[in-house]
DNA sequence: TAAAATCTAGGTACTTGTACCTAGATAATT
DNA sequence: AATTATCTAGGTACAAGTACCTAGATTTTA
């Protein structure tokens, strides 16, 4: 009897799990493995050594990228591929550094599902063309990488610690204050964010800092 | 040939829809629609009838609260079960208010669908476990609605419009051009409304307004 | 009809953010 | 070693938001 490729589904809702095996179900003869939680995916990968694992990124007990991290560190010989909602590029970059083999968004059609499967068992990479432009940015040096949030890569280290806390809606002095430096110094990084990134008008940088926060 | 039960479902994420739909055809015989946004699933609500819609709240479009509005407006026979990720009070007391039969947190376990159709189907409400708590609350305190977005109730009809303008981002001047007034109404109004829900400091308002945007 | 709520618009004072400057100290790169 | 970039901090001016007032017109409610 030929041994059937194994795939583990780990998700926290189970009407993602369902969905995904119905996908893989109606396209593949694979053996599926479900886990609810990051815990369950790692012994479920552990014990049954499957070729593949999507793992939801955000689970509770453990997340997908500690089971990662943890399944890499053992040499355990499972494709890791991550399932998420955010096009979080911190996370891209932290999921390409420890290998994964692909990173799918769950907004995406169904249909990513089984190419992304496949390019894996392939022995490919698969990204969602949504986060593609991170790999660009990631392998060509990274000065005009297209798409949103282009521009935040021309930021200064400086620059984006206070855009971040500009997302969050705090006031110059509470950023100063947090910083340890003056209010002017706060106030000058504002203005010199908005002429690299071209906003002008009231509230025009804390409407840039709300809308772009996945990308800081 | 008997009439089959039709059902829709309304979701954006493919992967829910087809969770459902596998969790649906598994267990009834019922003809399924799918939407991907609030304005097509109002449509096939409008065309197809069908028994139940089950609306994800939060859709692109067409939120799934807009769409069980504009459905009960028509007096549209089909019975509406909205499907969320989230424990929102304030969005609970809402659906209850324009009727809503079944309210599914998609957390839960997938028998939770199933019996919420057949309740809903009976003649029945059917509402997730975590929720019902907001139940108790209603029936017997009935006044203050608690919970997130309380407040919010407070306010009077232009006190919310200037509100949805304010998550917009738009400026006061902004604002009562677009409402036809003097710029000091709209800077009274956003004043009464920080007083009526205690807020406090710069961006306060525009920080609630952003929050709770959902609400208004 | 009288009372209450709402919408309107004004005043004043203060805080915060934006815009455009200069400029020294430090770190990175050439 | 010199140039450049960055971080720092100051000044000025104006626009926008917050806070706390008064007050008339209109609408709703009792």
């Amino acid at each position: 009897m030929n041994k059937r490729t194994k795939i583990l589904i780990a998700d926290d809702h189970s009407l993602i799990r369902k969905g995904l095996r119905q996908v893989i179900e109606a396209n593949t003869g694979f053996e599926i493995f479900e886990a609810e939680n990051g815990k369950k995916a790692l012994e479920l990968i552990q014990q049954e050594k499957p070729e593949i694992a999507l793992l939801d990124i955000e689970m509770p007990e453990m997340s997908g990228y500690d089971v990662a991290v943890k399944a890499n560190s053992e040499e355990l010989s499972t494709h890791l591929v991550f399932l998420t909602m955010y096009k979080d590029e911190t996370m891209f970059n932290k999921a390409m550094d420890i290998g994964i083999r692909g990173y799918v968004l769950k907004e995406n059609t169904v249909t990513e599902i089984t190419k992304c499967i496949d390019a894996v068992l392939d022995g490919n990479y698969y990204l969602s063309p949504a986060i593609s432009d991170f790999l660009v940015k990631r392998n060509q040096g990274s000065n005009k990488p297209s798409g949103k949030g282009k521009e935040i890569q021309e930021l200064t280290p400086t620059e984006r610690k206070v855009l971040k806390q500009v997302a969050e809606m705090k006031t110059s002095q509470e950023i100063a204050d947090s910083l340890f430096v003056s209010i002017k110094t706060v106030q000058n990084h504002r203005n010199n964010i908005c002429n690299k990134l071209g906003l002008h008008g009231a509230h025009a940088l804390l409407k840039y800092a709300t809308e772009n926060e996945a990308y800081l």
